[in-house]
DNA sequence: CGGTAGCGGTTGCGTTCCGCAACCACTATA
DNA sequence: TATAGTGGTTGCGGAACGCAACCGCTACCG
């Protein structure tokens, strides 16, 4: 790809602004999909699997992921390179952004709140157990839960909520 | 536009996603074009002017633009609402990774980078600064230049010194 | 040895979007 | 009346997207 401009935000644009790349990369970093099959499938957007190959080839080439040497038929694990990882602030104001100013359905939104009354610190926390995940970089030693798995409970307490809100809300549901 | 999930980000992603919007709020924002002619001329990645066109009337439909009222040939204001001055944090986030991981022009980057050393604050005090200049809100009382001043007074020093560089670094140039 | 499920994709095809250039209606100025 | 400037519009070819079906390969199980 050539570049258009040498302006930092336009090189960022070119790689990452469209209408997917972005999204996988949110499947990869918070729903911890690796494979293809998982991405595939885990899509809440319905990526189409023609659409996710060309993706994953373009984000291995621009150094963002690294696929796993796996042969034809064998499972293929992709990983988050170090600027890869770094993607996670794009990802975050992104979220936070469509948080305050787009609708969108609560369960999904806690995430984001989550992260944003955790403050910018959680964000680094974040990236050091991606590095760890990812990277093979030795774990922190933590006292309680780690980042991800508190995001994931707050996620999963959230779900229960509306969950419940939907089954006592509608007492003879159809 | 139909939405795809209710993620926040797959939100943002649906409106700021394809390879222009960004870059035409970063004129408006850190170049203050708020003209479409100003737009078209000074866009640096060269944008068509129908591209230009549809995506004001869709910034504009979202509620991160609004269009001053203008009669045919006379000139149409572009202003930014609270939503779009608050794409800063995406902008940045994007300028923050292309400068690290994307090559680029040095004086284009410069201004990047004169954000990230000033910091996080650096961002807030431009937020106020755009809310003068588009919302009409009061001007906050300050000592020395303004943010914008400083972000363009590093910029064009930037640019004198590459400038100066490519004359005396090629002295016999061809 | 044969059938089946799972793996990462590929192919075809129609629709939408992008990129380029020319062109437009209108206003303000002289 | 002529000219420059305003915000666009139109036409067209190529690229990207979206959908569905299909592919070759491996691993497992009987």
């Amino acid at each position: 790809m050539q570049q258009r401009s040498g302006c930092p935000i336009n090189a960022a644009v070119e790689l990452l602004g469209d209408r997917w790349s972005m999204l996988v990369l949110r499947d990869v970093i918070f729903g911890d999909r690796r494979y293809f099959r998982a991405l595939l499938a885990g899509s809440v957007e319905g990526i189409a699997s023609n659409i996710l190959a060309d993706r994953l080839v373009r984000l291995v080439e621009a150094g963002i992921l690294t696929r796993g040497t796996a042969a034809r038929g064998q499972r293929a694990l992709y990983s988050l390179t170090e600027s890869g990882i770094q993607t996670l602030p794009i990802l975050y104001a992104l979220g936070d952004w469509g948080l305050d100013w787009r609708p969108g359905d609560d369960a999904l939104r806690s995430r984001q709140q989550f992260m944003r009354d955790a403050g910018p610190a959680f964000l680094d926390e974040l990236m050091d157990e991606l590095r760890v995940r990812h990277l093979g970089a030795p774990p922190k030693p933590r006292h309680g839960p780690g980042a991800f798995e508190r995001l994931e409970a707050a996620y999963a307490a959230e779900r229960e909520r509306t969950a419940g809100e939907s089954v006592t809300g509608t007492p003879a549901g159809r």
